[in-house]
DNA sequence: CTTTTTCCCTGGACGC
DNA sequence: TGCGTCCAGGGAAAAA
């Protein structure tokens, strides 16, 4: 979304922002919000973790968190909570089925801070090793899987790519995560860059109807291991795919070659 | 402190 | 067909 979003809004002016959706600026007043947008100049289109950064000439910006069903789209869109009306004449929508999405406007000097704070490394960086997530999780008894799904362990990571890096690691989602070793640590650094290095590549799964802004869906469906599969045979050792919850989430995984 | 559960929201799937 | 229930999941907040 962000790579087909920079050619669009890159150096282009806000003209008018309206925001149908109350929710979508909460806890800040959606008027207030709209208003302090326009005039601002979009000076890069950037993503941290799960957050997309509109970086604008004043040095303000805005994140914009599109939870499960947030979305730009260029042209018409159902479920349409706001509107970004450009200085070249077109119009940016955004919609989100289930509201869960936000916006929040950041001063120069604090939205730095802010994801910093949010996020620990990319996992496609070079912060992203088998070291750091040795420190991280030693010690802990929690899930290892509900590690991988904190933001400041590995920024970006969710319930989807979560199962899919721990079937690629070979390392079951409910092992505590203080127990895992060091060489499946190093698996799983491999299996978490591996999908989400996926993921991007087929510009995300639509499990409903997920688009990017032009329009198109992703195809990273066609390219899961476990989610969604469950009962299935596994593609790696043909035991039927299991589904459990761990960490609060729906969690498939094969009970034969996850340990 | 760590870990688990609840809640927010909509709509599709499913049982009766 | 219509209604009730469950599920999906990111993350804040509350509970344990």
């Amino acid at each position: 979304m962000r790579r087909q979003l920079e050619p669009v809004l890159v150096g282009r002016t806000l003209r008018r922002v309206e925001i149908l959706d109350g929710r979508l600026t909460r806890p800040h007043d959606p008027r207030s919000v709209a208003a302090e947008l326009a005039g601002e100049r979009v000076a890069s289109v950037e993503r941290r973790g799960k957050y997309l950064v509109l970086r604008f000439a004043s040095g303000r910006a805005l994140l914009v968190h599109l939870r499960m069903t947030g979305g730009f789209r260029r042209g018409e869109a159902s479920h349409l909570r706001a509107t970004l009306r450009l200085d070249d004449g077109t119009d940016v929508r955004f919609r989100d089925v289930r509201r869960f999405a936000t916006w929040r406007l950041f001063e120069p000097d604090e939205v730095d801070p802010y994801l910093a704070g949010q996020n620990g490394p990319e996992p496609l960086g070079t912060g992203f090793t088998a070291r750091w997530l040795a420190a991280r999780l030693a010690g802990r008894r929690a899930p290892v899987k509900a590690l991988l799904l904190d933001q400041r362990v590995a920024a970006g990571v969710g319930n989807i790519y979560a199962d899919e890096a721990l079937w690629y690691a070979g390392v079951h989602p409910a092992r505590a995560a203080g127990a895992v070793g060091p060489g499946e640590l190093a698996d799983v650094v491999r299996g978490v860059r591996r999908a989400l290095r996926l993921g991007i590549e087929r510009q995300g799964a639509t499990l409903r109807d997920y688009a990017a802004p032009n329009g198109e869906r992703g195809s990273m469906q066609d390219e899961f291991r476990v989610y969604g599969r469950a009962g299935e045979p596994c593609l790696r050792c043909g035991v039927p795919i299991a589904k459990t919850r761990v960490a609060g989430r729906g969690t498939c995984y094969c009970p034969g070659c996850q340990r």
